[in-house]
DNA sequence: CAATGAATATAACAACTGTTATGATAATTT
DNA sequence: AAATTATCATAACAGTTGTTATATTCATTG
């Protein structure tokens, strides 16, 4: 469908400001000459700007959702958590762009209840993710039986989201390899004796 | 002095104005009108907005520094290190509203160097104390003599982090007292064998 | 080929932004 | 008491914003 590439290229376009320019100097008028063309382009695929950033925050979570699926898709046991929740760290470059638009949108979404709903929306859903994962790994006898899923999704997701967040703020961050062994280690720490 | 006072009251009226209606709509008008005054107010106690950002950054952490200061006062031990991180934890409204506008500073600096270079500066700093908590808690063989300090500080600062995030982006997120828990129970598993 | 509609450009709109200059008033200092 | 300065109000500025309407070009369809 041409009509939703074109819209995902806007939206492309509006990532690339956002990263390298912030969210609030994301105006129709950068994301057209990012596009190398006129806000013409960008009204006609979105009526709003609010529109066009619902969408591109939409496309941040789908796109790592997708990526995440890919990787587990042929693993199992605690090596499928690990690379579940691996899958969200910013390893490389594209994650990297992708955690600080992301990071953008949330700081963006502080004091608009409708942005801010989207993000528990997401959020939510990967949680429930992990929670079912947790419960099949109980069953398989794999992670102690004393974990109570739904508290521990929430903290491996803090941990990821935790570790994501050091490579921003810290200037001695976490290498990737680092960052990998943590979870690791978080997780191994999970095991039954 | 009262002048800093003064200068007190537009940062708090920035602080109220961002929690409450997102930093990009904090206009030097919006705090004028938390105040219930003029922006004539604002302009005279702040050259530029940046430098009224920058303020109500620097206050964001300094407030938090402080109050940890005075929590871990009569404390020693694993409890000392547990309570210092805590002191950053959303536990309370005041807390969880610092958390928001600091969220909403982080999300502004997306894409603004000399912003995130703040960011990482007090995260350096606050990252040296607990790399140093750490360090003295290994001399009294407290924690573990194979634990690297300069690792666990990321790990154990990306935890709050991320717990504090969970708070804000979780539809279920972890209750207080289970953030706590969540903090005491991995700095437990710190400990010597 | 004609016609319909999509795709893009251009321009104008009012609203809002940070900044600055200018007054007026109150407080402090000399 | 006079003078100076801090404090605050008001107004105007140029620039930017999202939005909208209109015009133009292009492709598709009948």
């Amino acid at each position: 469908m041409a009509q939703n590439d074109r819209r995902l290229e806007v939206s492309e376009a509006a990532w690339r400001v956002i990263a390298r320019e912030g969210l609030d100097r994301t105006s129709m008028r950068a994301i057209a000459q990012e596009m190398d063309c006129t806000t013409g382009v960008v009204t006609h695929y979105f009526r709003n700007k609010q529109e066009l950033i619902l969408f591109a925050l939409h496309q941040v979570t789908a796109r790592l959702q997708v990526s995440m699926e890919v990787v587990i898709a042929d693993l199992s046991g605690a090596d499928r958590l690990v690379a579940m929740l691996s899958s969200f760290l910013p390893l490389d470059r594209e994650r990297q762009e992708i955690l600080q638009v992301w990071i953008a949108f949330l700081g963006y979404a502080v004091g608009r209840e409708e942005l801010m709903a989207e993000h528990r929306q997401s959020a939510g859903e990967l949680r429930i993710v992990i929670v079912q994962e947790l419960v099949a790994l109980q069953k398989q006898q794999i992670i102690r039986s004393d974990i109570d899923p739904a508290i521990e999704a929430n903290v491996l997701l803090a941990l990821v989201n935790g570790v994501s967040l050091d490579t921003l703020i810290q200037a001695q961050p976490l290498s990737p390899e680092q960052q990998q062994v943590v979870l690791q280690r978080y997780i191994s720490g999970l095991a039954c004796n």
